[in-house]
DNA sequence: ATGATACATAAGTGAATGCTTATATGTTGT
DNA sequence: ACAACATATAAGCATTCACTTATGTATCAT
């Protein structure tokens, strides 16, 4: 089930970084590395993760990989998430009306 | 840290379907326990988890516990998926504003 | 072809997770 | 005070997780 492997990829710190890196931009996975004291097997593995939960797809570019946030596992949360809107702040209730929409 | 805690919380399948269950009004844990094959101590140690990243909040009536969800970790959720708005679907992009204003 | 570079995969390990059974705590009715 | 009920906590255990080291695969430059 998509909608596990997502919240169990977003459950780990690192990967919620790595991801949130990417959303500034595609990056391969040796610029992700940079400021991470992370090793390679590791920025591997996470990497594995967030593209089985289509929270990041790959492009291969020669010798490297460019990453970059897939919007499918985006999207799925927007859905999840849309179920929750009653409980957001009164301020934002304004919302409903679209996210109601995105129900559909 | 609480958005670790949230992250945490809702990466288990039973923990979010008992999530997803409260959103439809406030329930003790006997009554959540109904159709779902989840002992007694179980039940209790994935509200407190809830509790912990404040999903769900608690309200003691008498014997019972009711358990209904927290505006508190739903808007935490808000907060952290707001900054990926720019890979919703195109005909969401509406929001874009009100989610900006949301920043604030 | 060969070496260097970028990344992926395999196998092993300690820590965290979700369950279990047993027991404790808190509340109600008698 | 006491039994029954609702929930919480403790301790133990099997599985999962995130890491490590070692090795494999793919691409580029010479």
């Amino acid at each position: 089930m998509i909608e596990n492997d997502i919240f169990r990829a977003l459950a780990d710190p690192t990967r919620r970084s790595i991801f949130e890196k990417l959303a500034n931009g595609g990056k391969n996975a040796s610029e992700l590395r940079q400021g991470m004291e992370i090793s390679q097997p590791a920025m591997s593995q996470h990497l594995a993760i967030l593209r089985k939960a289509q929270l990041v797809r790959e492009e291969r570019q020669g010798r490297f990989v460019n990453y970059s946030v897939d919007p499918k596992g985006v999207t799925h949360i927007a859905q999840w998430f849309a179920k929750y809107r009653a409980f957001w702040p009164a301020r934002v209730e304004a919302l409903k009306d679209l996210l109601k929409e995105m129900d559909q």
